[in-house]
DNA sequence: GAATAATGTTAGTTATTACTAACATATGTA
DNA sequence: TACATATGTTAGTAATAACTAACATTATTC
């Protein structure tokens, strides 16, 4: 089904997103991965250098340009589409993120290039908030519009990853429409 | 000024949340402390005592229940207020929350104690919209209403811990008032 | 079926880490 | 001054981690 390298690469972005970098040793990777360690180092050299080909493989780069290409400028529709969207590029990229939280300034690249997503993702979002101020549907500040709906989707994400460990009702599907919901009458203008 | 044990707690702590128990030696810590590695042991037996003494002076257990006796029952109010509060909790505890995230799974008794914050928290913010949908101010669901604020407030202050890595041009401070502004006309009845 | 490549096994090296023992020094107190 | 206590220093131990070398075994290909 999969090479070697694929078993070996899949078994270290699990453990380093669970338990980071440092905590991980290579035999454990390669117990996980169901094969010799030596089988590891002959085919990433170091453990470092399995790091950085498990964050190529994994990294999601999303294309959120496409995202603001197909919009109804319906305002709930359109925050709702944008908001399931990154959802899901967050999902995609969770083992990578929850690897990179715990290996805090352990590599500037690997952050520079996360934080690439949030910087794009706001910058897109600000200047939908911005034309849709234009269109007289708005009239808060598109910037921190933007700010703030990208903290919420962070806080829904994490939340969610942790959700089963907590004593919560509510799915994330449900949150995320009814946040929608909410975020999109509370910035109307009212008629 | 500090004793000794506070000068090493205080270093370990530091260190922990910025790179996880695992990937922090002692001997890093007795220096970042400017005390000799022996001295440490003298002190804390262990490093893993040594962790929990200092998550133990460093967690800061909040009385949420006092946030909810000075209620105004009006929603913008309360809610700003609350919100500030929550961030406060959040931001004091902002190295073990840290700590934690870089050590998951590490010691679920920790995870426990942390997660009784955010579970009661969510409970007592339910209880408040649930008055608030009988008064007849709204009409949203409370647990949802009060997951969707949790989370938020979560991605606000996670959001600014990153922020200055981030080309954002707005400030915490504006993004919670901003926030709740909307929320409130979000979830208001419209008369 | 022979040659080649990929993997397993085992033993070992080097560096590091948590942690200890023993002794030296400083510092404050009776 | 004398004594006790806190700290520093140095050397060392046991365990573990990353990584290598050498050889055995299996799988693949021609």
């Amino acid at each position: 089904m999969c090479t070697t390298e694929d078993k070996i690469i899949d078994a270290a972005i699990v453990l380093f997103s669970q338990k980071g970098y440092t905590a991980v040793t290579t035999k454990e990777i390669a117990k996980e991965a169901g094969v010799s360690e030596m089988t590891l180092f002959r085919h990433f050299e170091n453990k470092h250098n399995l790091f950085e080909r498990a964050f190529d493989r994994f990294v999601f780069t999303p294309k959120f340009i496409a995202l603001f290409e197909n919009l109804e400028w319906n305002l709930e529709r359109d925050l709702f589409n944008i908001c399931s969207s990154y959802q899901d590029v967050l999902r995609k990229n969770q083992k990578i993120i929850l690897m990179h939280l715990k290996n805090d300034e352990f590599n500037p690249q690997f952050e520079k290039m996360l934080l690439k997503f949030p910087n794009e993702f706001k910058n897109l979002l600000s200047s939908y908030f911005e034309e849709m101020r234009n269109r007289g549907v708005i009239v808060e500040n598109p910037e921190t519009l933007a700010v703030s709906f990208l903290a919420t989707n962070f806080g829904l994400f994490f939340t969610s990853l942790v959700m089963s460990k907590l004593t919560f009702n509510t799915d994330l599907q449900t949150c995320i429409s009814n946040y929608v919901k909410i975020f999109t009458k509370g910035i109307s203008l009212q008629k």
